[in-house]
RNA sequence: GGGCCAUUAGCUCAGCUGGUUAGAGCGCGGUCCUGAUAAGACCGAGGUCGGUGGUUCGAGUCCACCAUGGCCCA
């Protein structure tokens, strides 16, 4: 039999109820196991780095990737969802050195050790763990949390190093100086991804033209004055790097007088850079300029500032440059030349920026570094020297303004890219870096990106597509610690280098085998110490000191969750690539680059087949929350207040998860309201009156529905096809509005209309039918909310089917996804009812218009639809348009409306409403008055909702009257046994009444 | 400089392939209804659908440009 079900319901004190039974019963493993093994839905969890306590935009991303597996596992599918944690990397690093106040990074192997270091990085990244484990536990989101990967086990690790070993065979692996950003305060490059979350707008940036004097005669221009070529930059302090300067070939060029001198610039920026007024001596082409050599600004190679000069030999490597004179400098012709801003000659130091070091392999130039990776200038004896570039940069302009080298100083505010970490300006730099050359994959890229399922879709051609577009190869090493050393040794006396796949191959390879042997972390400091027998030359090898990336620990999760391929290499096929994943969309960039780009350049191979990106949360006002800001909402709070469900269905349904959205305890709240409480009232009531009835729903189905039943069976049906084929699509928000307004339209409709129905007191088909209905209706909902609100469709499933029906699987999460019966939808019958709820809405209108109140039974409303089809339709149900609009009769027609009726429109129907008022009307109105006085006197009396009453009264003529000719109707009503015209007894309620003009005194009393 | 997304009522959001008078919820004012409901109904105030041009018999919807905001890239 059904349990009791208050209408007060807490949905916080149901959610640990719900886990708990979830916990003994084991409900989780079971809606795996219980499927065929052959019938699979892979999920990849996108692991979470548990060094910081876990935020709501935790809550949205967990519960978007829960809603679907858990709908696919309704479907039948098994999925197993096996949990993960990202550990290494950066933030880690940093959070570390906080605690130990590190400013720089040399500070770590001098202060602290890398043993140490690394020791309290592996302490940091899994400090809330348990805080993520929780909350996980608490939002329902199913993941198996006893059998997570963690990025840091040496069997994780292992699979990395196979797969640089095995893009090292493809020969997609590669060491190459390039320019690269660099973060002077972590000491390590950063890769574009990184790069990419730390660009900030309107950052201010010196803004100098500079004059380089040229020691060579333009030909065919009058060699009589001094000229210097004006070349624009925003970083003043790579100006010591300067090897050469760049122009356009093919554009124009301007010569123009400025104080006695001669200056050289591109004509289309003549104007913006010096102005109109100079007077233009002659123009040339760039290619004129090409050749021409210059005084340099500095020359660090021969003044002693601690700096050697490098040269790019033919092959395009660095090598030692013996001699260097001055005149190596000179002006060259590059494509990139804008004519945007500036003067349309750029200066150029391989040393930093990247197509300045692309341009110096090509044109053999010089290679000056006067900067270390602290980012401080190495100009030993200048002013300048050892100071931070960024203050270099006024040093260095006041110095070359004193040279009279200066033309022209300003600031800039422009994009530029700091530390992602830390907040330090990036410097470009070169040095020497590993890569992941999957630019030679681009075109598989590109084309097995063609294969992915994107919500929103945009992002696949959009923000993905150009993204994979602009594929720069994957700079992959770290000057860093705490991360997968990168599995590569160098001979130190032949050179040759050999990349590790594997423990088993190093221990063969190792100097020290004993030690090798007994080498059971792979972290830095200890692999470090394990030398390699060079197999050429017999010589030592000993590891590049570089570790991995982090991004490439998070991409090789298909593989290393596993230990693919030295374990399971079944299990991983089973389960790649993935169905599914979902994440932020930040990920673009992040996760979902790295899956796909390992997975292309491994197997040729999709990583995932569908994937749902989510946008940022914000706060209530439209601000990204952070905890500097003090806006971020705290998660336990909001869950214990309100209960997961209020807070998934909130994420679900009130804005698409790939718009930025607001979020509050307020939003929690109204979805709290308006979808939670009308669901649980709904199934309150019908709890309360089966139980009352004795309900049974193991009965044959009812012979005769009513059209109202009709009705809700075939919009249920409709939802239930609506509802699959939105999850289907991956979109669990218009799946979730779909069944928001089925609840709306069920009780606000369905039972309002139903209730007489309920409540009569003989027990008849049509009231087995409205039961069998409801019941049917909510069952069917606590299967397609199960996904959404796990807790309580599990709560209402339990009473509504697993109370009687033993056979039924023990938890909503075991059963299986409805299907949707399309023999009982019936489209008319659903448009009919439209039709009469718009009657209906129209005829209360009519009626706020006249100021009858709705009390007042009114003899008949006239209907005016567009169609005899929906004549007929509105026939049928004319019943419940006249009970909502409390008139004694409805007329359909198609006709015009009679005059003297008040009318109002709505949508397809017109309403003519009769305000005649009766002496007949006027008594049923006040019956009905009576009725309504008396239930609120039982109410207050604190009655219970089917006692039986006896009814007293006292009053006038006009109250005898009414008690006599609508005596059954009120005690029918009232559940009054009888209705007694006299003064109640001592132990009745009682109250004075004004009906109308006249006194009445009123009694109720138990019967 | 380029790309993507967004812009509809005070706030949060719907408006499918272009088709009468642009909707809902919250909030506000009023009225009503109520023995499932912390609810519900009806009325009202509140919109130049970001702007300008274009295509069309007809544009919130399609196109172009612009503006503002967000994200990303250079």
């Amino acid at each position: 039999m059904f349990k009791e079900v208050s209408n007060k319901a807490s949905f916080p004190d149901m959610d640990q109820r719900v886990l708990q039974f979830w916990r003994e019963r084991d409900v989780f493993r079971k809606s795996i196991k219980q499927r065929p093994d052959d019938k699979r839905f892979t999920f990849y969890e996108g692991p979470p780095y548990a060094n910081a306590a876990p935020g709501v935009h935790h809550i949205l991303a967990r519960i978007f990737k829960d809603v679907i597996v858990r709908y696919k596992a309704m479907q039948g599918y098994r999925v197993p969802r096996k949990a993960g944690w990202d550990t290494h990397g950066l933030p880690a690093e940093m959070e570390v050195e906080k605690q130990l106040g590190i400013r720089i990074k040399s500070e770590i192997e001098e202060r602290v050790g890398i043993e140490e270091f690394n020791r309290l990085c592996r302490e940091n990244v899994l400090s809330y763990l348990k805080e993520h484990e929780a909350l996980t536990e608490r939002i329902a989101f199913w993941v198996d949390l006893d059998d997570a990967y963690e990025t840091f086990t040496p069997d994780y690790m292992e699979t990395c190093w196979w797969i640089i070993r095995k893009l090292w065979d493809d020969g997609l692996i590669y060491q190459d100086y390039k320019s690269v950003p660099h973060c002077p305060r972590c000491g390590t490059s950063l890769s574009d991804h990184e790069v990419a979350q730390g660009y900030q707008e309107d950052t201010p940036d010196p803004s100098v033209y500079i004059k380089f004097r040229l020691t060579d005669p333009i030909t065919g221009v009058a060699n009589d004055a001094p000229t210097y070529v004006l070349a624009w930059t925003t970083t003043p302090w790579t100006l010591p790097g300067n090897v050469a300067l760049a122009v356009a070939p093919e554009a124009d060029y301007a010569v123009v007088e400025h104080d006695g001198e001669r200056l050289v610039l591109a004509e289309a920026l003549r104007a913006a850079a010096v102005g109109e007024d100079a007077k233009v001596v002659t123009l040339v082409s760039g290619n004129d300029l090409v050749g021409l050599r210059y005084e340099p600004l500095y020359q660090p190679e021969r003044d002693g500032w601690g700096v050697s000069a490098l040269r790019f030999d033919d092959e395009g490597r660095l090598t030692a440059s013996e001699t260097v004179d001055a005149s190596e400098r000179r002006v060259v012709g590059a494509e990139f030349v804008s004519m945007d801003d500036g003067t349309g000659v750029v200066h150029i130091a391989p040393a930093f920026g990247g197509e300045d070091f692309e341009l110096g392999k090509r044109e053999g130039l010089l290679f000056v570094q006067p900067v270390n990776l602290q980012g401080h200038m190495v100009a030993a004896g200048m002013s300048f020297e050892d100071t931070f570039v960024k203050d270099a940069d006024p040093i260095i302009m006041h110095d070359l303004e004193q040279r009279g080298l200066l033309f022209r100083s300003e600031t800039i505010r422009h994009t530029y890219p700091f530390c992602w970490r830390c907040g330090t300006p990036l410097l470009y730099y070169a040095k020497p870096t590993w890569y992941i050359r999957t630019t030679a994959r681009k075109d598989r890229l590109i084309a097995l990106n063609q294969e992915i399922n994107w919500q929103p879709s945009h992002i696949k051609n959009g923000r993905f597509g150009n993204w994979l577009e602009h594929n720069v190869d994957w700079a992959l090493s770290r000057e860093r610690y705490w991360g997968i050393p990168l599995p590569i040794w160098r001979c130190d006396s032949c050179g040759r280098y050999h990349c590790i796949g594997g423990v088993a191959e190093l221990r063969g390879l190792a100097v020290d085998k004993e030690a090798a042997a007994q080498l059971n972390d792979l972290h830095r400091p200890y692999i470090d110490e394990i030398t390699l027998r060079c197999e050429s030359c017999g010589g030592t090898m000993t590891r590049q000191p570089e570790v991995m990336d982090v991004w490439f620990d998070s991409g090789a999760m298909p593989y290393a969750q596993s230990h693919y391929p030295f374990d399971n290499a079944e299990t991983f096929e089973q389960r790649f690539p993935a169905d599914f994943i979902c994440e932020g969309v930040d990920q673009t960039r992040g996760w979902f680059y790295t899956l796909h780009a390992l997975s292309t350049l491994l197997f040729d191979s999709v990583a995932y087949r569908n994937v749902i990106c989510l946008e940022l949360i914000l706060d209530e006002k439209g601000e990204k929350m952070s905890k500097s800001k003090g806006n971020t909402v705290e998660p336990f709070a909001v869950l214990d207040a309100h209960g997961a469900d209020a807070v998934r269905w909130n994420m679900f349904t009130a804005s698409p998860p790939w718009v930025p959205r607001r979020f509050s305890a307020n939003t929690v709240v109204e979805s709290l309201r308006r979808f939670m409480l009308t669901l649980w009232n709904t199934y309150s009531f019908f709890a309360t009156y089966a139980l009352l009835d004795r309900y049974d729903p193991s009965a044959p189905p009812a012979v005769e529905r009513a059209d109202l039943d009709r009705w809700l069976l075939s919009e249920l049906n409709v939802l239930v096809e609506k509802v699959t084929r939105l999850m289907e699509d991956y979109n669990p928000t218009d799946a979730g509005r779909a069944i928001e307004a089925f609840v709306d339209d069920l009780s606000n409709w369905f039972v309002r209309r139903s209730r007489r129905r309920f409540w009569k007191s003989e027990d008849d088909v049509d009231k087995l039918s409205a039961y069998q209905t409801l019941h049917t209706a909510l069952a069917t909902l606590t299967k397609l909310l199960a996904p959404f609100t796990p807790f309580v469709a599990e709560e209402m499933y339990q009473n509504l089917v697993r109370s009687w029906d033993s056979t039924a699987p023990e938890s909503v999460h075991l059963a299986d996804w409805p299907e949707a019966d399309a023999s009982q939808v019936d489209e008319a019958l659903m448009s009919h009812m439209r039709l009469a709820m718009s009657a209906a809405s129209a005829g209360r209108s009519a009626r706020s218009n006249t100021g009858i109140k709705v009390r007042q039974p009114l003899a008949k409303m006239v209907v005016q639809v567009p169609t005899q089809a929906a004549v007929e339709g509105l026939q049928r149900l004319g019943e419940e348009i006249a009970a909502e609009v409390n008139v004694q009769a409805i007329e359909v027609t198609t006709n015009a409306l009679p005059p003297g009726l008040e009318i109002v429109s709505e949508r397809d129907v017109t309403v003519g409403l009769s305000t005649e008022l009766t002496p007949e009307l006027v008594d049923e109105g006040t019956a009905r008055e009576l009725v309504r006085r008396i239930q609120t006197m039982r109410k207050s009396a604190g009655f219970d909702i089917a006692d039986r009453i006896v009814t007293y009264y006292q009053g006038d003529d006009d109250l005898r009257r009414i008690m006599g000719s609508f005596g059954d109707y009120i005690r029918q009503e009232t559940l009054s046994e009888e209705l007694l015209e006299q003064s109640p007894p001592p132990d009745a309620h009682v109250e004075s009444h004004k009906l109308d003009s006249s006194e009445v005194t009123l009694g109720v009393r138990r019967a």
